[in-house]
DNA sequence: TAAATTGGCGCC
DNA sequence: AAAGGGCGCCAATTTA
């Protein structure tokens, strides 16, 4: 049903459930996305309870739409249940916190209930609807994609229409996510991991919500420093060319310098001032327009930046981040130091907790290699214990652990050790020789990857691989990327409930950033260190590494 | 001219 | 025999 202010009371008395679906239509694209488009807010918002659907108009531009006041209530009573479902769920729940919704108790996300189902497939409900549940959806969508085109409209603008025109697609929406998610409890291989990974989901929501605060001094004081090192840098190129040139251009790099490609590993190799000088240029405008800049544009009033991390970003079951992504920030040894922007609130300190070596580690309970599991049993350097049984540098044996699990081929390794392909294939012998678990597992992976259609994670989660775009060449390393994102995702969850005063505010994959009273650090790091290595299935030691620190560009180790 | 692709590069 | 896994984002370049 359309609500009214007439109606608003009959509706309000309908929602009687302790779980409400909700759907929201925006009349922006994103409460953050100040740099894509104006942070904006709910258009109106499409709820179903028990036998009750209906849409409440809140912003729509041709008015109808319920009373600010009866918005209020709808939102208090939005406050009063436990459980809020949808796909897609924290945006909604992110967007409507702008209208006072508070932090539900309980998220329920169909999108990651998907995600689980068949990493490779497409996330959008409609598709989804149509393909698990039978019917037409995705054709009933035409009807409101047709109704904006005639209107002149773009889909994010659907509060531009009257609200009797949008009423029927916003309940139907909520009508379908209701019956996934039933759908996605009945059918799945492990309705288990559908409620940890709704309880994971609900948390970077919260993460995304809570953000990371920006020192605008700082970031100023880096970027006007990158500025003028770009332009300084320019200057000197262009003097070398005797004329302009876009450094940034490959077409025009490599007509300079006579290089098939304009890429770091080129043209560091030259040893020749002029490409020297193209990567100074490259370092510090990217500085500039990947990061400094960007982050100026994606800051909130409180210079507070929300970036988005999303449980369905990756096949392997890692999570990605965007707008902007922060887990690309460069690392504290480039001649930028970017993570100096991020400043822990005032009160707070910064607390670091990275999985040391995780994916090795990870490689060693999988393979059950006996001597690489010797390794770390007795607590030795890595890189330096296995170079010692190799006979080679450690530089050579660092290069190859970090290299091997990637599938690395002799031509490759050759290139990134600076050798020829033949002495690189002599090293990967001599690994596999030493190390013989690596390569038999790897064959094993691809077989059940190949024969079976997936691989399973210790959790249980599975890697498909049944589909065109999924080579099972890849299982090995999906199965030690994937497994990782496990552990973390299910250590990230048992932190916030065990360990609530440290408050999570990045996960980079094998590392988490917290950020906690400052007169607490010496107190909860111990705590969290112990959560985390606290891993009884694992059957090779797992090892936290912690620093501490006021911003993330100057963190100091935690013993 | 806007959309799509490519080249390049940041992270684990 | 040979085989570089997983992302997001920017500017340049090509395509429709």
């Amino acid at each position: 049903m359309l609500v009214t202010r007439e109606n608003f009371e009959q509706a309000l008395s309908q929602i009687t459930s302790d779980s409400l679906v909700v759907d929201t239509e925006t009349t922006g694209l994103h409460p953050y996305w100040r740099r894509k488009a104006p942070a904006d807010k709910a258009g109106g918002i499409a709820i179903k309870s028990d036998a009750f659907v209906g849409y409440f108009p809140v912003r729509h531009a041709g008015g109808q739409n319920i009373e600010q006041g009866q918005y209020a209530r709808l939102i208090e009573r939005m406050n009063e249940v436990t459980t809020i479902v949808n796909h897609n769920t924290m945006f909604d729940v992110n967007m409507l916190a702008q209208d006072g919704l508070d932090r539900p108790g309980r998220t329920v996300d169909t999108m990651v209930g998907l995600h689980l189902m068949n990493e490779n497939g497409s996330k959008k409900l409609k598709v989804a609807a149509d393909k698990y549940l039978g019917g037409d959806s995705s054709k009933e969508e035409h009807g409101l994609h047709q109704l904006l085109r005639t209107n002149g409209l773009m889909v994010n603008q659907m509060w531009r229409l009257a609200p009797g025109q949008v009423a029927p697609y916003a309940c139907q929406d909520v009508i379908l996510a209701e019956r996934l998610d039933a759908y996605l409890r009945e059918k799945l291989y492990t309705p288990r991991l559908y409620d940890e990974l709704n309880s994971f989901a609900q948390m970077l929501g919260d993460m995304e919500y809570t953000g990371i605060k920006v020192d605008v001094a700082t970031l100023t004081a880096l970027a006007n420093e990158a500025e003028a090192e770009a332009s300084a840098s320019l200057k000197r190129i262009e003097a070398m060319a005797g004329g302009p040139i876009n450094p940034n251009s490959s077409g025009q790099v490599r007509y300079w310098l006579h290089t098939p490609d304009a890429t770091e590993e080129t043209l560091s190799a030259m040893k020749d001032p002029r490409a020297d000088e193209i990567l100074t240029y490259k370092a510090w405008r990217k500085a500039c327009d990947s990061y400094y800049g960007p982050y100026r544009e994606w800051m909130d009033e409180n210079h507070v930046i929300h970036a988005g991390f999303n449980p369905c970003g990756t096949v392997s079951g890692r999570i990605s981040s965007s707008d902007p992504n922060l887990t690309a920030v460069p690392r504290m040894s480039t001649e930028y130091k970017v993570k100096k922007v991020f400043h822990a609130r005032p009160g707070k300190r910064f607390l670091e907790a990275d999985y040391s070596q995780a994916e090795v580690r990870m490689a060693a309970h999988y393979t059950q290699d006996a001597r690489l599991k010797e390794i770390f049993a007795s607590g030795q350097d890595l890189h330096s214990a296995v170079a010692a049984d190799m006979g080679v540098s450690r530089q050579v044996g660092k290069t190859i652990n970090l290299s091997i699990l990637y599938g690395i081929g002799a031509k490759r390794l050759g290139i990134s050790l600076g050798v020829p392909k033949r002495k690189a294939q002599e090293y990967l012998d001599t690994y596999n020789t030493n190390f013989p678990g690596i390569k038999k597992m790897m064959r094993k992976a691809e077989g059940v990857a190949s024969e079976r259609g997936y691989i399973q994670m210790y959790s249980g989660r599975r890697r498909h691989f049944n589909c065109a775009d999924a080579d099972p060449k890849d299982a090995f390393n999906n199965i030690i990327q994937g497994g990782i994102g496990e552990m973390v995702r299910r250590t990230m969850v048992k932190l916030r409930r065990t360990i609530p005063e440290a408050v999570c505010v990045l996960q980079v994959h094998d590392s988490l950033m917290f950020e906690v009273d400052e007169d607490r650090v010496g107190e909860i790091a111990p705590d969290i260190r112990k959560l985390m290595e606290d891993q009884p299935w694992c059957t090779c030691p797992v090892k936290v590494d912690m620093k501490t620190g006021q911003s993330w560009g100057d963190m100091k180790e935690v013993k």
